[in-house]
RNA sequence: GGGAGCAUAGCUCAGCUGGUUUAGAGCACCUGCCUUACAAGCAGGGGGUCACAGGUUCGAAUCCUGUUGCUCCCACCA
């Protein structure tokens, strides 16, 4: 059979999903063996796949698959997220250049493009994680607004607010004035921001007869005055008129229209005079009162603050304690509405502009300056800056989620790896803030409360319940409503934040709100990992393990593994706009899959972001094609029934037999603690180095000749565990491999094959086969120095004591015909020696050896050693270390003294022989 | 403003409770090789006062303090 000397990745991948899909090898069923869990973190049914979930969907493949191959019922649940917002929007700007607005649609025909568009684009993203390998129980694909997912949502809403734990109130809110929705405190992105300070001019509404003005101006004829300054700052404070007015310092000098007072901090010397007075808003002509509250920072601007209460959260709770008027300017969409009485219609950033210079013109502006501030934008629509709010909204309290949330992270029963995220964590959950769980759309789950036809007072009840029916139910039990009809009830217009459905994906996947304790549920939950990304931490993280123990009184998981922010090259984190972000599935058609995996792994230490870069994924192709000629060079040999295993192969059998056992051990440790590259890396190595460039050097047969069957079956044992080890980073050239490296029968696959374990190993077996490695890498260096072919044959010479265990392969690999031990070096051979440890070797050389070049080498030598055993020297005199240091510490610097000495007599002695010649 | 983390070879990172030969890996780099598995390869090689300054200790990349520089999270100075 012809094998080709380069991996082709393309058919080979195609060829073992459709495999391992036909044959169900991805379903799970509860059994009786240990269930090993994980649930997707679902990407958003519209998006498409980007490199964070390469990494992420790797990361989990990679732990599913070693689970199952460690003989676990391995169960990947599969599924997509609604997004409510996110894809409202895109259906939005679909319907907007097919010239609709969501303002002419019904609910119930927006909802039909809704579901047009998901089902249209929903799913791409799941046919793209198989490309890469995910090996997810397809037939368990599960949807946050399927009928499962939906009905659990509901039961809960309704439940919680049964408890008491969900309210609905009057607050301020972050709008998106975009989506003209609400948004929760999490969906707010502050970003730094330059913008201008506008320094307003604020006139002092003076009583008719009124002497203030000139009692202030005697104020500062007092030279002694300690507040001097200040008291001159009023004096400008004057127009030519000779009236009084104030200076606001503000950034948003479109929302004046809603002022309702000024702030200043009583203890403010220098604005003590504007106590108990009224200023006219400029432009507006409105007086409004001077209030006092210690809030307000006297540093910042003059310390004179505009309160405007619907329009900032902080001016509201001030509106709050001083029962101030609410004045709200703003439209849904931010536009100046007909309160502000001003401006109407228009944007509140165009507004910004042209009040800015109506305000110049009228000489209500005093100054202008830079200033760097931070806006609040929405998460979903990033060019949109956030408006805070007031409106009414559902709430959920999150005091007593918090409370059952928090303990069992911070005693470790739930694991985050790195741990370091448990003090965000904490931080959160002891700062919490209730969720605002309502939201402005359409696109989500409608939030299950009915209300009843408004009483005469203008009271407004509602009821909560699941269904329509039950809510009449409710709603007549009200007395009073006893006649009402179904037609009468109205149900809230709002939808639920998506995380109010994302919160309960591990309990939903598995009918845990719905059918509580059944089968599945108790085998599958809690699951094992959570692989995420440490920025929906507190989406999403935190609140699935408030639901967990809320819900089944136990963690939706045992660990979580926090990947790092994928990035590029130099550090930036990748994104559309930068235009630095690979296309996945681009990456796969050029490299492979398996090589791809590759390539996000080896960059990929938890929690640290990764920088990626293309050439990665170049070593992964390599190593797959490394792995591909190893399997042609052992797939080639002849095997000889008759040929005895020659001593080479079989000390390389024991050592590589040990060497395995070794690997397989610490790559078991490395996983254990999510160390995955590291983990990668180690296959790494064993494959390359220990099994192609040392162990099959060691038993391949010479040219033509055949192999004896004990060494070809170890060789193919060894191999096959290999591909074993390396199944769960790169499933596919290792089932293609597997296949052919025996007969197998139909149904077979690699994915159920035990992993190889870290049995015991000789460590003695191990060192000694590293001197001979030393020994063969020194006779190749010497060759290269010399010029001398690797086709010459060498001859060395041991001094004894030697340990001739490994003289086979050191005969093998470096060429050698001869291994003499003797107990002395002939003084009078030509030829170079090297030492290995304390141990001495010479190679006899034909030709004449530069004696100035090998003095001068040895001459290094000495120094270096020299320079060494003054140090160890001086440890071992120094009384201290001796008393103080452990035992075994002094005996390790007593054997390096030792050694250093024989070293130091060896090439002194080697000079003095050189010389004599 | 508060908190967390990081700083080790050109790059990306290991180095766990201080002591195993004056610090390791992969990639990159340099030299020599088309040796019949693989040039996507083989063989060999160079490269680091462990950010800086103090301290603790017989002994510090490792522990403590401070400085500098980055990163991230949280927070209501308009």
């Amino acid at each position: 059979m012809e094998i080709p000397a380069k991996y082709n990745p393309a058919q080979i991948e195609d060829k073992w999903y459709e495999y391992w899909l036909e044959k169900k090898f991805f379903h799970s069923e509860p059994d009786e063996r240990e269930a090993y869990t994980i649930v997707i973190p679902p990407p958003n049914v519209t998006g498409v796949l980007h490199m964070g979930h390469m990494l992420n969907n790797t990361i989990q493949d990679i732990l599913v698959r070693r689970a199952r191959m460690k003989g676990k019922n391995a169960c990947w649940v599969p599924g997509t997220d609604h997004a409510s917002i996110a894809t409202e929007a895109k259906v939005v700007k679909r319907l907007s250049e097919q010239g609709i607005k969501k303002s002419d649609l019904t609910r119930e025909e927006f909802l039909k493009h809704a579901w047009d568009w998901t089902n249209e684009h929903g799913g791409i993203i799941l046919k793209q994680l198989r490309k890469l390998g995910a090996s997810c129980d397809w037939d368990r694909t599960a949807f946050t607004m399927d009928e499962e997912r939906s009905a659990s949502v509901i039961k809960v809403f309704v439940d919680l607010y049964n408890k008491g734990l969900i309210y609905r109130g009057l607050r301020m809110v972050n709008w998106d004035p975009k989506a003209q929705t609400a948004l929760s405190n999490e969906e707010v992105i502050y970003k730094d921001e330059k913008s201008k300070l506008y320094y307003l001019k604020y006139f002092v509404e003076e009583e008719a007869g009124s002497t203030d003005g000139q009692e202030a101006d005697a104020v500062t004829l007092q030279p002694s005055d300690p507040f001097d300054a200040t008291v001159k700052h009023q004096i400008l404070h004057r127009d030519e008129q000779g009236r009084r007015y104030a200076v606001v310092a503000t950034t948003r000098p479109e929302t004046i229209m809603g002022d309702t007072a000024m702030c200043i901090n009583p203890k403010d010397p220098k604005n003590t005079w504007l106590k108990g007075k009224k200023v006219i808003v400029p432009l507006v002509n409105r007086a409004i009162p001077v209030i006092e509250d210690r809030y307000v920072e006297i540093e910042f601007g003059t310390g004179c603050l505009k309160v405007t209460p619907a329009h900032d959260t902080n001016d509201y709770m001030l509106g709050k304690t001083h029962n101030l008027e609410t004045i709200d300017i703003f439209n849904a969409d931010a536009t100046l509405s007909e309160a502000a009485g001003m401006y109407v219609g228009m944007d509140r950033m165009a507004v910004r502009k042209q009040i800015v210079k109506d305000l110049e013109a009228a000489g209500l502006l005093e100054k202008v300056e830079d200033y760097q501030n931070k806006v609040g934008y929405s998460e979903r629509n990033s060019d949109t800056a956030v408006e805070p709010r007031l409106c009414m909204q559902w709430f959920l309290n999150m005091q007593h989620f918090a409370d059952i949330a928090l303990p069992p992270v911070m005693n470790d029963e739930l694991k985050f790896y790195p741990p370091k995220y448990k003090t965000t964590y904490n931080n959160w959950l002891s700062n919490i803030q209730d969720w605002c769980i309502s939201r402005q759309l359409w696109w989500g789950h409608r939030i299950p409360a009915y209300f009843l036809p408004a009483t005469a007072e203008g009271e407004e009840k509602f009821v909560v319940a699941e269904t329509a029916e039950k809510a009449l139910e409710l709603a007549k039990a009200i007395p009073g409503y006893e006649n009402i009809t179904a037609a009468d009830l109205r149900q809230d217009d709002d939808a639920l934040d998506t995380w109010f459905s994302s919160w309960l994906w591990p309990l939903s996947l598995f009918g845990g709100i719905n059918n509580p304790d059944n089968e599945e549920l108790n085998y599958y939950y809690p699951t094992s990992d959570l692989v995420t990304g440490p920025d929906i931490i507190f989406f999403w993280v935190a609140r699935m393990i408030m639901a967990g123990y809320e819900y089944k009184k136990d963690m939706p998981f045992k660990n979580v593994y926090f990947t790092g922010i994928v990035r590029d090259k130099l550090g930036r984190k990748m994104s559309k706009s930068l235009g630095n972000s690979p296309d996945p599935l681009e990456l796969i058609a050029k490299y492979g899959a398996d090589a791809v995996r590759m390539g996000m792994m080896l960059s990929a230490p938890a929690g640290n972001d990764i920088l990626f870069d293309e050439a990665l994924c170049e070593q992964g192709r390599n190593f797959n094609n490394k792995i591909w000629n190893a399997f042609r060079l052992v797939s080639g040999w002849n095997v000889d029934g008759n040929a005895q295993q020659p001593e080479s192969a079989r000390v390389a059998v024991e050592w590589f037999d040990a060497m395995l056992a070794k690997v397989s051990a610490e790559i078991e440790d490395l996983l254990g603690k999510y160390r995955l590259s590291e983990a990668l890396m180690a296959i790494y190595k064993l494959f390359w180095d220990d099994f192609c460039a040392w162990y099959l050097e060691m038993v391949k047969p010479a040219y033509g000749a055949g192999i004896d069957p004990a060494t070809y079956n170890a060789t193919k044992g060894f191999f096959d565990s290999l591909l074993r080890i390396l199944h769960p980073f790169m499933p596919f050239i290792t089932e293609e491999l597997w296949q052919n490296l025996s007969r197998r029968q139909e149904g077979e696959t690699i994915m159920f094959q035990s992993v190889p374990a870290g049995n015991n190993f000789s460590a003695d077996l191990l060192e000694q086969f590293e001197n001979a490695q030393q020994i063969v890498m020194n006779v190749r260096n010497i060759r290269q120095s010399k010029q001398i072919s690797p086709k010459e044959a060498l001859e060395i010479f041991a001094k004894a004591p030697y340990n001739a265990s490994m003289d086979a392969i050191i005969k093998k690999l470096a060429n050698i015909t001869n291994i003499n031990v003797v107990d002395a070096f002939d003084a009078d051979a030509q030829g170079v020696n090297f030492m290995i440890k304390t141990s001495e070797f010479f190679v006899p050389l034909n030709e004449h050896i530069n004696v100035e070049e090998e003095v001068a080498k040895m001459k290094a030598e000495i120094e270096y050693f020299e320079k060494f055993l003054k140090q160890v020297n001086g440890k071992l005199s120094n009384e201290k270390f001796v008393n103080n240091a452990p035992e075994n510490v002094v005996a390790m610097e007593r054997k390096k003294q030792a050694d250093a000495t024989t070293k130091l007599e060896n090439l002194h002695n080697r000079i003095a022989a050189l010389l004599k010649k």
